[in-house]
DNA sequence: TATTGTTATACTCTATAACTATA
DNA sequence: TATAGTTATAGAGTATAACAATA
């Protein structure tokens, strides 16, 4: 009983939940500002990752998947393509459908933009015992699969 | 033996740092989507809980807590104030420096912000168990220490 | 008719550079 | 000189609404 009260104030939801707001605002806003000269932002990043896991996406499953608006990917894609870091192709079975790929350079940003962010990340991790790193671990998989919730 | 690759795995730094960086941006960007209309965003929240917590703050300090520049954190403050959410007192002390406090409407609005994206995450925290919400907990910790590093 | 995608317009958020006022 | 703050300009990222092409 004598080391309960710390338990259950760690459970109660209204209160983790206001935790996770704050950690999660201050982290996103931290890898925001360890952006390199010339690199490119999060949300084009995402974009760039997703095409290179999950190879040719249409700009519906684009926008669904970044959880925007398809008038909105749409103009992030339009900057990509000018860029030169994904090409169009129209899908020939459903001549509506628009299929994006990563071009070699695409990659190549997408790759130094995420090192960028992880060199300074993996520099903190070090700091934390084997304990603490998977409690990060298991966390990333909870939040992963809250962000994907319905 | 059997049970160490998936330890070792989860403790590996690289591996780490990149589900991180991936869950971030996922649940960031999860948060951005569940916004009302007629609410404010995270960074125009960011610095009204940024008063609300700490009270009367420079705009020095303001731009330094949001990792933005001062240029950046200016405009930002200038939406607030024309929206009526704060207001400029010049320090008597120095009169280089402009203080600015929240506002009832300003307290309002970040409540209203703040709660309606916690109604969400309250939703889902309540799925997990209490083991997990305590590992949510202590990433939570873990999370806004490093986001505070040097 | 419904779906896919684009464009026009507007607002938020950010950076950089040039500037004013105060210390 | 150095510091605090503002403004002008530009670009990324987003939403909504109106539109064209295809199913």
């Amino acid at each position: 009983m004598s080391g309960e009260a710390t338990e259950a104030e760690a459970n109660r939801p209204a209160d983790l939940g206001r935790a996770l707001q704050v950690a999660i605002a201050r982290i996103y806003s931290r890898f925001r500002s360890e952006r390199g000269a010339g690199e490119i932002g999060e949300a084009t990043l995402a974009v760039l990752m997703q095409l290179r896991k999950r190879g040719p996406l249409s700009l519906t499953e684009l926008s669904e998947r970044a959880r925007v608006t398809p008038g909105s990917m749409s103009q992030s894609v339009n900057r990509l393509d000018k860029a030169g870091y994904l090409v169009r192709n129209r899908d020939p079975a459903d001549k509506r459908r628009v299929l994006f790929t990563l071009t070699p350079e695409g990659d190549a940003i997408a790759t130094a933009a995420r090192n960028h962010r992880q060199t300074w990340l993996d520099g903190q991790l070090a700091a934390l015992d084997s304990r603490q790193r998977a409690v990060l671990a298991e966390a990333a998989e909870l939040l992963t699969a809250i962000a994907e919730a319905s």
